[in-house]
DNA sequence: GGACTTCGATTACACGCGTAATAGATTACG
DNA sequence: CGTAATCTATTACGCGTGTAATCGAAGTCC
């Protein structure tokens, strides 16, 4: 399955729809009111672009139509980050990481947590 | 100082500068034959828009032009690094750093280098 | 010094994205 | 029924980007 590439603005709708689905178009508008002042013409847009671009996929309930994630929310992370990873790194996670490692605030239990994993994949 | 958005392909350009500057265009273009086939005209396009946006500043040799940064690159990947940990991870970058150590491949000596800088950090 | 070459600047164009208005279809209300 | 309300689909438009051709100025060669 070809993973679609999502924009920025669309990283939002498909958060609400990776959160809880099926949604009708309303209602995503209406989750997405909190966060951005959006006309509903605007996401309505978002949705047919997503749609198309298979990135998400509907059903008519009746009138209204349901909408639902196409891809994993995971899948999109693991492209885009790959995407990133190449762009600005050049491919090397090494530095990817440790550029984040110093530039990010983490709270004692994250470097743990970190830590921890770091040395199981040591194994 | 504002860091201007370095779109994909400018990337490229942008790092043949960083690695080496002042260039003329036409050293930028050699340097970038061996990893695309961009025409000229193509890349000098991308010299004029990055020194547009500000990314580069350049000052005439006689007729030819040399380009060098005006910003560097490590300010740049900050900028990017960003946006994507908020795009993509909603700002936490905890999840960010988990994702890219699961999903990439590290050497054994990155790895006790991660863990040293992770050390570092907690204390 | 006029034609040719060489450069950078200007212009071009299609496509994706952010943002939205309008049209078209379907339902609901009076 | 027919008109208003409600949805989705279609169309719009300006801007950034990828990609490049063309223009104009400035040397270079006879």
């Amino acid at each position: 399955m070809k993973i679609p590439r999502i924009s920025d603005a669309e990283w939002q709708v498909m958060d609400v729809l990776w959160q809880r689905s099926p949604l009708t178009a309303n209602e995503v508008v209406d989750e997405l009111a909190r966060n951005t002042d959006w006309e509903p013409a605007t996401i309505k847009t978002m949705l047919n672009r997503l749609v198309k671009k298979g990135a998400l996929k509907f059903k008519a309930e009746g009138k209204r139509y349901l909408y639902a994630p196409a891809v994993t929310r995971d899948a999109c992370v693991r492209t885009e980050g790959r995407s990133f990873l190449d762009r600005v790194f050049g491919g090397a996670a090494g530095p990817l990481i440790a550029h984040f490692v110093e530039d990010a605030k983490l709270s004692k239990d994250e470097i743990a947590e970190l830590r921890r994993l770091l040395e199981r994949k040591g194994r």
